[in-house]
DNA sequence: GCAATCACG
DNA sequence: ACGTACGTGATTGCT
């Protein structure tokens, strides 16, 4: 006999939510997301279960407005609105039980009870199921048959009905609850019943006449009262029938032997619970299978490390500092039934294992294989490694730089990183923690490898990501080469100035005070000296920010000595003083790449950050003159010319782009000469600059305010001039709308290499959330394709200098931009791989452009 | 630890 | 009626 469970999951998560709400006040997750329901939901869950053991289980939801409320406006009403904090909890509880494994249904205009109702006929049918439905609502009682039982909640325990208890509680049949309900009412459904005639009455009615029909048949034999209530409300008590019948035949998707249940922790489960931060769910969780318990595991420790001859996962423990400068304390090792500790600062005999012909796995491989190049061992990229932290990334898992975070979210339990404040830890203890977190490693990794193949981004895992971290150990490895003197001196220039703006601002303002507290500043320019603010003020606070202060530029000669001072501080603190601070010992600036942060595919280029060092002004550009080549060498930038409105061009297939750059006519003009209906030639350079605007926009996924900030023009003549655009270009405007409908559909966006972005907020009820949910999914596509293009080209970049043996090393990486330092003797070499890879490495429907230049220093090569 | 500011693509 | 351009990191002041 098989036995379906059917459980009524809007009743369960109504009773939940008003367990632990009280007066709109209920737990939350860190992010604000409203989590008791799903808590209370989940526990009851796993009590059914384990009180159930269905082989068989479906959670019915009501959906939509049903065929009740349109024949009886006054169906539930009276109710209050369902409170927000539950509603939110809806789609959460949805997302788990689809995460669970477990089946689930909500059909337009029905109740779960109809949904129920039909199944519960079809186990009566069928000879081969039994059914139990739960719920707390006396209504499904009509359900009860020989083969349906109900097992009725209550505060803290349940009831269980069958026919035989059934009976003995109200002496009638179960499907007369129908005429019961329709006597008695129901106030929670607004179901009105005859006015006066409560259960009592109701079930003496029913035990002398059965039916509702037969009271009216033999209404003359009723008595008094009563008699008189029932001839008055005979029309309320026929509706209030129609209302409380469940359905027994509505069309539903699956069949009965398709709600087969299995228990199934998936992984995906267990995050998910660890968002929502359901710790105490994931702890009495049985996830012995799975997920081994990490604190039983056992070690050796050891002085060297042992000959491995089959597949291992490793992890070089070190300080938690810089990895160009930390040091190291030991590697943990796991394998298949034994794990290491070896106390070691050595990594000659890691090496040796890692050019092993055996699958190794790990945690951020591109710090390994920096550590070892400074030991001058060089790990080839021969695919056997895996990197779960490159892994995690493209899957978007949350991941921070400590393992553990990662771990956790799976089930497993190791403690973060100490960092020096909290350094309390014995040395057993780190070195236990380490071996926990390598032997997650080693359970895990293929879980993962999988998991990529599913979502099929493995690809883009083996072909682009992975390879691209032997690329950016070795520039990180190599560095640049820094002149500290040139930036002493220049420093020495900007203090000298800065001393006399800081006298020159004081005098003007007539007290001294902090230029760089924005908010003395204010004080200072909005109240003190009373200039007019030129804008709408934000949260009672002046902003004193660059745009602000360019606004008011000639109301009062402190404003242009303020701005020189912010520019020249921000040079002084963070490119002067920032940069000296990070030279090392080689006279050499080793940045690292941050390979799984951003949310587009993008790097990040952190301590020091050598993607925004200054170029637009040319002051700030001299900073570039402190970057200098190696002795007999050249830098070499290669940068893509205008490439993510080509990939735009490309991806959205706009007609009047895709000609004018086949036929490499400056797209702003081109732009700007359709939009204002002028002749090529005829475009000024103003009708250029708004061309360019808008061209940008669309990168950014466009808004008229955005616009008519950038323009410094209003909100409706920037409306209008997208609009223009938007006609001018139908194309690009379907693209666009098809990009937000897919994103929507499905949740994602992705890259021309399948990179995936989830935006959760394309679907929030706020309006500007939604908004900025569309303008990442616009947007996403443009920089993370141009940024897939670009990794691809390094690779093949590096794997063509290799392969030539040629000394010149790519160094940076800025986005849309390569800096090599090249050896003159292979300038004519280089140029021309670094150009045809990066021009060819990605068809598009047009061409890529790289534009090359070389100079002594980065200044120089422009 | 966060907000404000400003450097880059 | 909302109140925004997309993606980053470092420094400073302030709670």
């Amino acid at each position: 006999m098989k036995k379906v469970v059917l459980i009524d999951g809007n009743n369960l998560l109504f009773r939940s939510y008003y367990a632990t709400a009280y007066s709109g006040n209920v737990m939350r997750s860190s992010k604000g997301v409203p989590t008791n329901a799903v808590l209370g939901f989940i526990n009851m869950l796993n009590k059914i279960i384990l009180e159930e053991e269905p082989k068989y289980l479906l959670i019915a939801f009501d959906k939509g407005k049903t065929f009740r409320h349109e024949k009886f406006l006054k169906y539930k009403a009276g109710r209050s609105e369902t409170p927000k904090e539950l509603k939110e909890q809806f789609p959460i509880i949805k997302d788990v039980l689809n995460k669970m494994g477990i089946k689930y249904l909500e059909v337009d205009n029905y109740e779960a009870d109809d949904i129920i109702g039909t199944y519960a006929k079809q186990a009566d049918i069928n000879d081969d199921f039994i059914a139990t439905i739960i719920s707390s609502d006396k209504d499904l009682l009509q359900l009860i048959s020989k083969d349906v039982e109900v097992k009725l909640l209550k505060s803290n325990d349940f009831i269980r009905m069958d026919r035989n208890t059934f009976y003995e509680t109200y002496q009638i049949e179960p499907i007369r609850i129908i005429d019961l309900k329709s006597l008695e009412g129901d106030p929670s459904d607004n179901i009105p019943g005859v006015k006066g005639i409560g259960e009592k009455t109701a079930l003496t009615l029913l035990k002398e006449y059965e039916t509702l029909d037969n009271i009216y048949l033999n209404i003359e034999n009723i008595k008094g009262s009563v008699k008189e209530k029932l001839i008055k409300d005979k029309e309320a008590a026929y509706d209030s029938y129609y209302l409380a019948t469940i359905y027994k035949d509505i069309p539903l998707p699956l069949e009965l032997e398709e709600l087969k249940y299995e228990v199934n922790n998936s992984l995906e489960y267990i995050k998910l619970l660890n968002e929502l931060e359901l710790y105490s769910i994931v702890k009495r969780m049985d996830i012995k299978e799975e997920m081994p318990k990490t604190n039983d595991i056992l070690y050796e420790k050891l002085d060297i490390l042992p000959k491995i001859d089959e597949e291992f996962a490793f992890l070089i423990n070190t300080d938690n500092c810089n990895y160009h400068k930390c040091e190291i304390i030991g590697i943990s090792i796991a394998t298949k039934d034994k794990n290491y500790y070896v106390k070691t600062k050595d990594l000659n005999k890691l090496g040796e294992l890692l050019n092993n012909p055996y699958k190794k796995y790990t945690y951020d491989l591109k710090k390994t294989l920096t550590l070892l190049k400074y030991q001058n061992i060089i790990v080839n990229d021969n695919k056997l490694i895996d990197d779960l932290m490159i892994a995690s990334y493209i899957l978007n898992y949350n991941i921070k730089d400590d393992i553990s975070y990662l771990a956790n979210n799976f089930g497993y339990d190791i403690a973060f990183d100490e960092t020096s404040k909290t350094k309390t830890k014995d040395e057993s203890s780190v070195i236990l923690n380490d071996i926990k977190k390598v032997n997650f490693i080693f359970l895990e990794n293929n879980n993962f490898i999988n998991k990529l193949k599913e979502e099929d981004v493995y690809n883009l895992y083996v072909n682009i990501d992975l390879p691209l971290t032997y690329v950016l150990a070795d520039m990180e490895y190599q560095g640049i080469n820094v002149d500290s003197n040139f930036l002493n001196i220049m420093g020495i220039e900007i203090t000298k100035r800065i001393d006399e703006l800081n006298k020159e601002i004081i005098a003007l303002a007539g007290v001294d005070f902090n230029i760089s507290s924005p908010k003395q500043l204010g004080d200072i320019l909005f109240t003190k000296l009373a200039i007019p603010y030129p804008k709408k003020i934000k949260d009672n606070n002046y902003s004193t920010s660059k745009d602000i202060l360019d606004a008011l530029e000639g109301t009062h000669p402190i404003i242009d000595k303020i701005l020189e001072y912010r520019t020249l501080s921000k040079l002084m603190s963070t490119y002067i003083n920032g940069l000296l601070k990070d030279i090392k010992e080689d006279k050499k600036i080793h940045t690292t790449y941050t390979q799984t942060l951003t949310k587009t595919g993008r790097l990040s280029s952190i301590e020091p950050n050598l993607q925004n060092i200054p170029v637009r002004l040319e002051y700030g550009r001299l900073i570039r003159k402190a970057f200098i080549s190696d002795a007999d060498s050249v830098l070499m930038s290669a940068d893509y010319s205008q490439v993510e409105l080509r990939i735009f061009a490309h991806m959205s297939n706009a007609t009047n782009f895709i000609s004018a750059f086949n036929n490499n006519i400056d797209i702003h003009t081109k732009t700007a000469s359709d939009i204002f209906h002028v002749n090529i030639e005829d475009v000024t350079s103003s009708m250029r600059r708004s061309a360019k605007a808008v061209n940008f926009g669309i990168i950014y996924g466009i808004s008229s305010f955005g616009l008519s900030e950038d323009l410094k023009i209003n909100v409706k003549d920037a409306k209008n001039f997208i609009d223009d655009y938007l006609n001018t270009y139908p194309g690009i405007k379907k693209y666009m709308d098809e990009v937000i409908e897919e994103a929507k559909k499905v949740g994602y966006v992705k890259t021309i290499m399948n990179r995936k972005r989830v935006i959760e907020e394309l679907n929030n009820k706020n309006f500007m959330i939604r908004k900025m949910g569309e303008r990442m999914a616009l947007n996403t596509p443009i920089q993370g394709s141009s940024a897939d293009i670009l990794k691809k080209a390094m690779i093949e970049i590096y794997e063509e200098f290799n392969k030539l043996n040629l000394k010149s090393k790519m160094l940076l990486q800025v986005h849309d931009e390569l800096i090599f330092n090249v050896y003159n003797s292979e300038l004519e070499t280089v140029k021309k791989i670094v150009k045809d890879i990066m021009e060819n490495t990605y068809k598009l429907s047009i061409p890529l452009i790289v534009d090359i230049s070389t100079g002594l220093t980065w200044y120089d090569a422009k």
